[in-house]
DNA sequence: TGATATTCTCTCGACGAACGAGATACTTGA
DNA sequence: TCAAGTATCTCGTTCGTCGAGAGAATATCA
């Protein structure tokens, strides 16, 4: 109890961060769910979530990239990336500029898979965000922008720290 | 492709769902990656994380609460519950209201060890957040309440959804 | 009171995701 | 051409998770 920091609990600040953590939270268990519905692990359905987002925004996607993305071993990848190959839902092919890479595409299916899971969700986000102002909303972004950039540790993250990410997810507007 | 919805792709709105999304990835790798460093599994922080809201809140922690809350099966509560004992994170007793149940209590340790993960996040977070009016923390407040209000499914959720948590873990302000 | 159903937790055996170490294929620079 | 570096994959092990079911305590009703 001494350890605890002095009055953090009560600032308004705390509300922000434990709401911000229950939404993640949240996601994570939806995530988890649609996941064990259609028979995959939160691992594939993270992976995959990366993967569209790479197709969508035009980033090649590769196995040592999506490894690192999903904070993966090489090995882990391979077998990562094996299941979703087997349930039809990525192809590998070989980069032909360089020949060692393995380029990853995703099907069709994973397409419609990923709205199955992020249409309704979208749905109920973009409804509850019409009870919002413009202006609103753009403070709303760029307070999550600013809470993106305090979640992005660089620094001396010790050890193991799966996080060099290289390609930002969300591209500045 | 021509099951995407029409024109969702570039609203404002959308910007704002990838968005909180990064933030989720964020948090989720920034907690595998402190689990790994100590020694921990991602299941394990999330755990250690519910309890401490608990601690926080008041509520009582028992073995099914928890496996609700991370969505487990009963068994892999109790091998999680075994692991967190054996860290010395966590503690048993019977509850002598009701003798079937177990009610988990947090060791100092866990407090310590969530604030060496919460300490610098919430750090970062709240520095970010002087950049920022009252006025406009309060815009944000109330989206991520209608945001977290969006992320919880209740009504047929296909089969399998872990996510009938009946206490909400953000108590309204 | 006694019998039965319900609730909560734990044990057992099996599966498979993730890891570390090392092998293979290709590219780049001297 | 050869060495060093990079990208991916293979092999064997560990351990978290699951399904099924047992045990203990409580609640319900005749």
């Amino acid at each position: 109890m001494s350890r605890r920091p002095p009055a953090t609990a009560e600032l308004p600040q705390m509300q922000l961060v434990h709401l911000l953590r229950a939404v993640t939270v949240g996601l994570d268990l939806l995530g988890a769910g649609f996941a064990n519905t259609h028979g995959l692990h939160p691992t594939d359905v993270r992976a995959l979530i990366h993967l569209l987002d790479a197709d969508r925004t035009g980033v090649a996607a590769t196995p040592g990239w999506l490894g690192a993305q999903v904070g993966l071993n090489s090995a882990s990848t391979t077998a990562l990336i094996d299941r979703l190959e087997r349930l039809g839902h990525v192809r590998r092919s070989r980069d032909p500029a360089d020949r060692r890479r393995v380029l990853l595409s995703v099907d069709p299916s994973a397409v419609e898979l990923g709205w199955m899971f992020f249409g309704p969700l979208i749905e109920r986000m973009v409804t509850a965000m019409q009870a919002f102002t413009d202006d609103e909303l753009d403070t709303a972004r760029r307070f999550l922008q600013a809470m993106h950039g305090a979640v992005q540790v660089r620094p001396g993250s010790p050890a193991g720290t799966p996080t060099p990410v290289d390609s930002d997810p969300v591209p500045s507007p």
